[in-house]
DNA sequence: GAATAATGTGTTAATTTTACACATTAAAGC
DNA sequence: GCTTTAATGTGTAAAATTAACACATTATTC
């Protein structure tokens, strides 16, 4: 009996029943999704962990994920995990890969669909009740539960592409925020110091940076002026771009 | 009850028979992989598709896909669907994106992994043996069945970046092959015109491209040289890429 | 009020990308 | 076989982007 889009090879048409029928005895696949939050804090990009709570990875960190619920939009998926854990909604996020190896899950075949999340970790530094859940640098994370280390690697690797085409960083940071963190920021995601006046010069020319008329307060050097991003200004540019470089 | 990896919340250290259980009683949604496989004929970007065999969508053209086996690696799924289609394998493959949406799939929730081939039409003209199965121009694309417009298009999207950051695009032209063939694929894929030196400094100076001292054969014109890909060369310099640049 | 440490700003060199023209060669047409 | 045609093959100069680099200014700290 041939599978689901199978059928066309002996290509009679089906009725929806029979095919639905099918999807129901075949499958054996679990569905979840698994959201790395990236988080900015004391100038070193971090990840949201939580320990695993299975035997066989007692100890273990691992990443913040769920089943999928058969009525749930994969997207509703990553935003509800997002909800639960941090208690923001509204926030940058984005599909990375779905990994499925056979043996990632001890429980049986499930597969996993990665989003990964960016959040400001002052906005909700007080909203993390559950003591099993930490911020990590995500540089420093040697292991982690199930094929974790290898989605949070790939998940980083897409950050950092992305980070260089779009300017998405931005949700790391608070609202106001002076051109020393963005730069800090940027360095911390891409690992690499760069030169602060090119810097600069990058970032007015892209011309996103909202002046607003205000200094840092209680630093401990000479205060910087502080920005706002523009996100619509950003938002009218990239329609612009589409089917040109991205 | 929670849900899979939910069960941190009361944060109880679970057996695994109890998980297992708990997957394969929640879980009702099927997973499938859809292959877009693209190929270059007639100095046009095309993409294979059969016609559906759902009465809702008769006489629509889609993807090719078929249902996850349990035991089977996403990787392997796009590589079967390829091999029955065309009877190649060992062809360039990537991931592309998955796609949920609740009622993408007439006969329930069906999740599908989405992958892109690309492969050298010549090679395997003579093996599609169902007529179901056709070539389509990319550009000429309006309507497909399910929500396989969206899919192609987001694949092809992905196409057109990658093939600009990485030389993948000699997958469709066979293994001689000249300049101007070259160039009439990229600009097939990218949708634009370039010019002729530029290019070809460009690809000399990537250094990927091997002289074989032969000429093209019966063309109305005075005939170009023909070239090699170096796929050896071009996995070394990768290598030295790897966190650089990708 | 002197020392410190960070902010803020412009110019030049280097690299990369784009624009552009003409001689050469084989095929096609007469 | 001679002419016409249409493509191949090649180099250089301008433009745009990116990288390198130094000093005056300002608030804090001591």
């Amino acid at each position: 009996m041939g599978k689901l889009t199978q059928i066309s090879k002996a290509h009679t048409i089906k009725t929806l029943s029979a095919i639905q029928s099918e999807v129901e005895s075949i499958n054996r696949i679990a569905l979840s999704v698994d959201c790395v939050i990236f988080g900015f804090d004391e100038n070193k990009l971090k990840v949201l962990l939580i320990r695993s709570d299975l035997k066989k990875f007692q100890g273990k960190w691992s990443l913040l994920g769920d089943l999928v619920d058969p009525g749930e939009e994969l997207d509703a998926a990553a935003s509800r995990i997002l909800k639960q854990r941090t208690g923001l909604d509204d926030v940058y996020m984005e599909q990375v890969k779905t990994f499925g190896s056979i043996n990632r899950h001890p429980a049986g075949r499930v597969v996993t669909v990665v989003y990964y999340s960016l959040i400001n970790i002052q906005n909700h530094k007080l909203k993390i009740l559950d003591n099993e859940i930490h911020w990590h640098d995500v540089n420093e994370i040697e292991e982690l539960a199930f094929d974790h280390k290898q989605i949070l690697d790939c998940s980083y690797q897409q950050l950092q592409r992305r980070v260089q085409e779009h300017p998405l960083a931005f949700s790391l940071l608070p609202k106001k925020f002076s051109l020393r963190e963005l730069q800090n920021l940027y360095e911390a995601i891409l690992n690499t110091k760069m030169d602060r006046r090119n810097f600069r010069k990058k970032f007015f020319a892209m011309d996103f940076l909202v002046d607003i008329n205000e200094m840092e307060q209680d630093v401990p050097h000479r205060p910087g002026k502080l920005y706002h991003f523009n996100y619509n200004k950003y938002e009218k540019k990239k329609k612009k771009w589409v089917g040109i470089d991205f």
